[in-house]
DNA sequence: TGGACCATGTGAAAGTGAACACAGGTGTTT
DNA sequence: AAACACCTGTGTTCACTTTCACATGGTCCA
């Protein structure tokens, strides 16, 4: 890779191609960066910078053609194969994230449930629910890359350090601790009680 | 409001926060920025710059007072009371928010959530369940200013032009699409499949 | 009291991302 | 086929964050 490639242009990217997919379903065959902004509320000049990145994908006069675009923009974020995802504590969030639609709609299926109580749990349909001993076990015999993590907060550390070990290159953690991040792993923290904070904030200075 | 203050230094003073918590908990009483930076990942420099936007809090040789710190920035986040939160939408996601113990944490309650369907719905203490319908009532009898929304796609826009109606300020958004934000209010996104997105994208650049 | 030491607060520098503006192709119309 | 309208790709400028570096002010101890 030449140059790096800032963060929140893979974000906006995922963006790109959820307006993309509306598009298609509209009928619309090309689109220019100037109506990708109209819907996405990103600046044309940033579309375009975006997506320079990766190569030249539009036509000068024209703009870019849609199902090609799509393809492109999978091609490099590399979501043009399914995802199997691993679920790490199927607790209260974690039941839920097992049934959470969105994961679907971007390719990814949770095949593999982890946790140290299997009982009274309720798998839905293509989930094995394992106890956390298998965990390296089962991840490695699937070649699986990405876990979910929503354990409680004192093993989160150890989780991750397993799932490194069996070969996890990328996490999603719901659980609001600093952790020290293996080697070779990506992890991104999702704290919805620090989102709540902002909003907040934001509150307060209205009220000045 | 002299200066703009960046969005990230207000979720960096959540983190701050958490830091101190656990701080005291341990019965630290003083804490440099140094240290702070090393339990939080902060740079130090960083640290002082965020607090500063908002007064002089520290002392020069000596450091922070961790529990005068703690009610300093809680001043400054205005999350000295707590707040009420109305949930619309108690589906698969909207249940296990409701549960969800990362909010209490931060002095958020979920005090009433709203559904089109009001069967089989099962309240923890302290919430009530309404009909959509009386949506705008409740929450300006009670003066409810942050509503969480995890309703269906095709809602949303609707469900967060009725919360402007009834002057709620602040939403947290699980559900992906683009919305148009009514005057005055602020909204944050959650979307999980981006999130996942953008882990593939780190992976397939390893295989590079 | 004075000096050694320490950590904050902050101006300046470096780094990063967003937006502008236009040159360079493309299609269309007359 | 020439003029025109259009839209991408990109060098440049601008705005914003992060980090550095140090003066300032405070503590502690002899």
């Amino acid at each position: 890779m030449r140059v790096k490639i800032p963060e929140v242009t893979i974000g906006r990217l995922s963006l790109y191609l959820r307006c993309l997919n509306e598009m298609e379903a509209e009928g619309l065959e090309v689109v220019s960066s100037a109506e990708l902004g109209r819907r996405s509320g990103i600046n044309p000049a940033q579309i375009r910078k975006d997506l320079a990145y990766f190569g030249e994908f539009g036509t000068r006069g024209v703009g870019y053609y849609v199902g090609e675009l799509k393809k492109n923009i999978k091609e490099v974020m590399g979501v043009n194969q399914p995802y199997e995802v691993a679920l790490v504590g199927v607790g209260n969030l974690g039941n839920s994230l097992l049934r959470y639609k969105g994961f679907q709609r971007h390719g990814f299926r949770i095949t593999a449930a982890f946790d140290i109580d299997l009982e009274n749990k309720d798998m839905p349909e293509g989930c094995t629910l394992y106890h956390a001993d298998e965990m390296e076990r089962v991840i490695r015999e699937r070649g699986i890359k990405i876990a979910i993590i929503s354990v409680h907060q004192s093993s989160v550390q150890e989780v991750i350090d397993r799932l490194a070990a069996a070969n996890v290159k990328g996490v999603l953690n719901f659980v609001p601790t600093r952790v020290t991040i293996p080697h070779g792993m990506t992890v991104r923290d999702v704290d919805m009680g620090t989102e709540l904070d902002i909003l907040t904030f934001y509150l307060s200075l209205q009220e000045k």
